[in-house]
DNA sequence: TTGATTTTTGGAATCATTCCAATTTACTTC
DNA sequence: GAAGTAAATTGGAATGATTCCAAAAATCAA
């Protein structure tokens, strides 16, 4: 019905009930189709894939697991423009890069001082919690969204 | 029927020209809203503020404006997760920072070299068109939104 | 097993934005 | 400055991703 490897499903087990929420059957299934394609898809492709495997869920329940994941920081939900969300699995803190061409997004590592370095460049008395890093362009040939 | 100063008029102007679109009325009048409060108003609040002075301006056309001008790189469409798009008449480079608490958005200058040292993080072949920075927290209280 | 609480589900509702066809306006040419 | 053509504006309908809702199903503790 899933798969999702022993310590993604720990992963997963932890960051639900540290929340207070339960693991089920749908939670597991939404997180272990991002994790297969680390493509950054949309509800609407999570919801595709998640169906071959588990044909009877529904796409509301695909917002709400996607939702749920979010809150507990097990996956980012990024915004291009106007266009539906994209989801990534990825929790670890970098940057993205859209390739204008695909249309793929690349998960993009940040050095360790990032944060803190570019969080110098604001005036005296802004508080950070959170900084966001998009790149748009052209991403090199024959790449694997997976491989980053 | 609309407050544009001398140098902004000859901006829009050519801009739009440009782009071999012709000044209009209604340009002028969402662009000079734009500028009046540098506050990162939604289509709805520029709709209000320049019906103000242009009672029969529609809807539709506010958003067509805004498109014109956003193609014209007069002005930034700034997206936060699944909100209405704000609109940011500041046609220079520059952050923006999202205040948590009252929901306001700030420029944020950057340093000349910024782009190009943010760019360095990026592994061999990824080539670059645009770096968008996104702060979220707190901004120092009494900060007017015009000011920066 | 029972009962209380969450979660899932299908379908309706939302709402920012886009689309459309008709009218008006702007620019060019005579 | 009248006429013709292309571009822009307008009100209202349509769109579509997302959210909301109330009923059914699943989970957990007792
Ligand atoms: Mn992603
Ligand atoms: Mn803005
Ligand atoms: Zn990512
Ligand atoms: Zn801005």
């Amino acid at each position: 019905m899933v798969t999702l490897s022993n310590t993604a499903k720990s992963h997963l087990d932890e960051a639900l009930s540290r929340s207070g929420l339960r693991s089920t059957r749908q939670r597991e299934q939404i997180y272990a189709v991002l994790l297969k394609r680390r493509d950054h898809p949309t509800a609407d492709e999570v919801y595709a894939r998640a169906k071959e495997v588990m044909p009877t869920i529904s796409l509301a329940t695909v917002y709400n697991c996607l939702e749920t994941l979010v809150e507990c920081s097990l996956v980012k939900r990024l915004n291009y423009e106007r266009e539906p969300s994209r989801f990534c699995p990825n929790d670890g803190e970098h940057a993205h890069f859209l390739d204008e061409v695909n249309g793929r997004v690349y998960d993009i590592l940040l050095p360790e001082d990032f944060q803190e370095s570019v969080t110098k460049i604001l005036p005296d008395g802004f508080e950070v919690k959170k900084v966001k890093v998009t790149f748009t362009g052209y991403a090199p040939k024959g790449l694997d969204t997976n491989s980053l």
